[in-house]
DNA sequence: CTGTTAGCGCATTCAT
DNA sequence: ATGAATGCGCTAACAG
């Protein structure tokens, strides 16, 4: 029997809510659907003559390209993936902001995804992107499950991990050491004079940057105060906040009431410490000195303002995004490692 | 001449980069790839039998579906596109976090792009997200320029609006009248016995949340104190950050010196010019009282504490997104409009 | 510089 | 419940 294919494929056929296609704007220009691919993706290639057609052509039909063909087609996404611990901590959005600043313009849309700093998440989180393809990834920190590891490295994609140092990034790494930064504070503090440095914070067993910052406080203690014991004072739960800072505080000073200045994981728990010794009538830097990490804006509008480690946030994004942009446009890049540093932050509170 | 198709496509022929695709698992467990596909998107409509094969092979070939051709033949792309005004506002940066817990767990993916508070570059990103083809879009507020609009509207999808009020929405509406906020908080701060109010704060031409809180204390204004010239001191460009409160306040005090009490557009310069009071040794709120907008978590903290408005902000992401899910599905959302309202916190600084 | 041809991987339609 | 055929819209490869 005779097969009324064109007719059968006609009835019932799939709805082309795309509306207009790249043939459209080819046929309304007079030229192929391949010259309006080429005059959109590589204008150059094309003379002036024809590429001015095609805009006009673009207009008059109002055309929209359809990237998810385009990805089908060339096996590109013009994707990026960014995963991060926590999208309204404000520091990570900082540096959310630098990529996107950087990949936007050059058509790299941004997938975001989050985790609350839980490695089994972020593999999730990463699994659940795979099939978009994207053509980069955005990860923080340098501590991730094999599995994670594994779906990076297979994605065959650039891979740029921040926030953290590692001598064995998976591909791309823009960040500093979370442990020398603390290192480096605790150092400050025993040159001015403290004697018996805390380490406070919220730790969460996924937050390997603030594990790290807490290793710092012990590297250095057994440097500049050595048998002296550690006063280590930290919660494995819970939101990193100011409230929780001024709980700390209460319970540090319990815990280890000899204590002459506390080094906080971060500016929020540091800042609510401070706060609270206000409401408390302790006085900073005289009775107990206090430093933080991260500085926050709130650290220098503080009462006293607080001493603490400045990281340059969006710069890494910015970094990220241009390191990516490189390494995806085949371009190879020679210095796959990218300390930005850290600045230590001399105020009042310390 | 004879056309040697099958010898001219194998040379040279497109890198089939995807590795492995349905049609592998298909062969794996002995099926079509149809029944694969059927497999994974309505696993009961085929035999547990076959299900459980089809598992086995897709864990066996290690097989990642690809969205893109997915998305293509579907004409669904299980993504929603979500534009802000800037991610590192940690205001927007919780709302967002909401919607994508809502999502996520559904299939959906986010698409970020943010604005800087330019209505013409939301225009620009809403175009440059089209050819996306999300299947719902989340934006901030409800003014807009006309072609970002059409945009919207041309997208034929479910379009959350937020943050603000209308009657008018595009589509859906997920948001509270801050005109409203300002006109409660302005009574508030009239029943208190404050006699001369002020309006301060950072107030960007395209920021119509804002704009709307400055015409609800206008509003108030002449409500409550019927004839008393209005004392607003904005400024219109500029970041949102606690230093701009700090010199808001000095000026806002040269200018209008008879002012009482000051309304800030937003808890960070609230915040700040609360804590350059205490620099300056200007007792609040008893020479001088202030609030805010937002309920940052900082309001709470500070001392005296910040009188301010809260708004739901996660949970205007997560409505958002259960919105968007049912819309999206095709189900009919009786109430297209939800206002979460808002709440006067009336604490220490006012 | 431009056109022709084929196929990217999947879901939809229809048949069985 | 499963299979076969078709096309979604675009770009790679090649020819001219």
């Amino acid at each position: 029997m005779t097969k009324p294919i064109r007719l059968r494929a006609k009835r019932g056929t799939r709805r082309k809510l795309s509306s207009v296609t790249m043939m459209d704007v080819a046929a309304q220009a007079g030229v192929s659907a391949q010259t309006v691919s080429r005059a959109l993706s590589a204008p150059e290639t094309v003379t002036q003559e024809t590429r001015k057609r095609i805009e006009d052509a673009v207009r008059a039909t109002n055309y929209v390209p359809n990237f998810a063909a385009s990805h089908l087609a060339s096996n590109r996404s013009r994707t990026v993936a960014a995963i991060i611990p926590s999208i309204s901590s404000s520091i990570f959005a900082e540096t959310i902001q630098g990529l996107n600043e950087t990949l936007l313009p050059k058509g790299y849309q941004l997938f975001l995804g989050h985790t609350d700093y839980r490695p089994d998440r972020e593999e999730a989180v990463i699994k659940s992107f795979m099939g978009r393809k994207p053509d980069g990834f955005f990860v923080i920190g340098t501590r991730h499950t094999r599995g994670a590891v594994n779906l990076l490295k297979q994605a065959r994609v650039p891979v740029v991990e921040s926030w953290d140092w590692t001598s064995r990034p998976i591909d791309l790494l823009v960040g500093f050491s979370n442990r020398m930064a603390t290192e480096t504070m605790v150092s400050y503090l025993a040159n001015r004079g403290y004697q018996r440095p805390s380490f406070a914070g919220i730790v969460r067993p996924g937050d390997y940057r603030a594990a790290e910052r807490r290793d710092g406080y012990e590297n250095a203690m057994s440097r500049c105060f050595p048998g002296q014991p550690l006063r280590i004072h930290i919660v494995s739960d819970g939101e990193v906040t100011l409230h929780a800072g001024a709980e700390l505080l209460t319970s540090l000073r319990a815990a280890h009431p000899d204590t002459d200045v506390v080094i906080f994981s971060s500016d929020l728990p540091a800042s609510g410490a401070l706060l609270a010794c206000r409401r408390l009538g302790i006085d900073v830097p005289g009775e107990l000195a206090i430093a933080g990490f991260g500085d926050y804006e709130l650290a220098a509008e503080l009462q006293p303002s607080l001493t603490t480690v400045a990281v340059p946030t969006k710069e890494i994004g910015r970094l990220a995004g241009r390191l990516l942009l490189k390494s995806m446009q085949g371009e190879s890049v020679d210095e796959k490692s990218v300390d930005v540093g850290f600045e230590l932050k001399a105020r009042e509170s310390a």
